[in-house]
DNA sequence: TGCTATGCCTCGTGCCACAAGGTATGGAGG
DNA sequence: CCTCCATACCTTGTGGCACGAGGCATAGCA
C-alpha cells in the first residue's frame, strides 16, 4: 500500500564504497557485508547495485582492481585511486551540505 | 571535469514539499523560495522538479489543490491531505534512518 | 544429496532529478 | 513605448541509477 518510495539512496552506494575503500582494499562481497554491519543493517547494497557501481567506478578511474584466488574462489579486490580519493572528499562535502539543508527544513518552525 | 554527480537528491523534493505543507497551505513558487531560504540556499528545487512532483503528489492523493487569482496572477495552492501527513511521517523516519546509516559508515574507523 | 554461504555477474524496469524551453501578467526604468 | 525582471504556471526529453530477479560456480556441512 503506497509502497512508492523514492529510495533516498541516490549516490549513497558510491559514497559508501569510496569511504570504505579509503581505509583498505576490499572485495565486493566484503564491501556489501561491511556496509550492513557498520550501518547496523540500516543500509544494504544489493548485488544488483554493488557490482555495476564498482564497474562504473573503475571505468571512471576512481578505483583500481586486482583479481585473486582464495580457497578456490575468485575475489576481485578494489582499491581507491587518486581520483577516487578526491571524489570521496567532494562527495562527502556534498553529502553534509545536502543533509544539513534537509535537516534545516525538517526542523524549522515546528508548529507555525 | 568529472561533473558526474549522483545527485543525492532522490526523494528529497517530495520530503521537503510535504514538510512545508504540514505547516500551512502554499503555492508552487512559494514552496521553491521557502526551501531555498530555509536551507540557506543549500537546496534548490528547479521548476522542472517542483511542478511535476506536485502533480504526482496530488494524483497520489497526498495533496489537495485549490486555484486562486491574486493580483491578476493565478496561483495553485496545495494543502496536505491525510495520506500526505502519514507519508510525511514515514518518509521522515526513513530519512533519519538512512542518514544515520550513512553517518555511521562515514565516521567509522577514521584511520585503519 | 541437499542446503547454505561465498563470490562473481547481467538484464530489464522504472523512478525521478534536471535542464531547457514555453506561456502569460505586472511593475519599474529608460 | 519598450525592455527587463520578478512572478507564476507548465511540459518534454534525457539520462542516471537503484533495485529485483535471475544466472553461474565453488566450498563445506549435515
Amino acid at each position: 500500500m503506497d509502497s512508492r518510495s523514492p529510495s533516498l539512496m541516490a549516490g549513497v552506494p558510491e559514497l559508501m564504497i569510496l569511504r570504505l575503500l579509503a581505509e583498505r582494499e576490499m572485495y565486493g562481497y566484503e564491501l556489501a557485508k561491511s556496509i550492513r554491519v557498520l550501518s547496523s543493517d540500516t543500509l544494504s547494497l544489493g548485488e544488483g547495485v554493488l557490482y555495476p557501481a564498482l564497474h562504473a567506478l573503475e571505468t571512471r578511474k576512481l578505483l583500481r582492481s586486482r583479481r585473486d584466488r582464495v580457497n578456490g574462489r575468485v575475489r576481485v579486490y578494489y582499491a581507491l585511486a587518486a581520483r577516487g580519493r578526491k571524489r570521496l572528499e567532494s562527495l562527502t562535502a556534498e553529502w553534509h551540505r545536502m543533509a544539513g539543508g534537509v535537516e534545516a527544513v525538517l526542523g524549522s518552525p515546528q508548529h507555525g
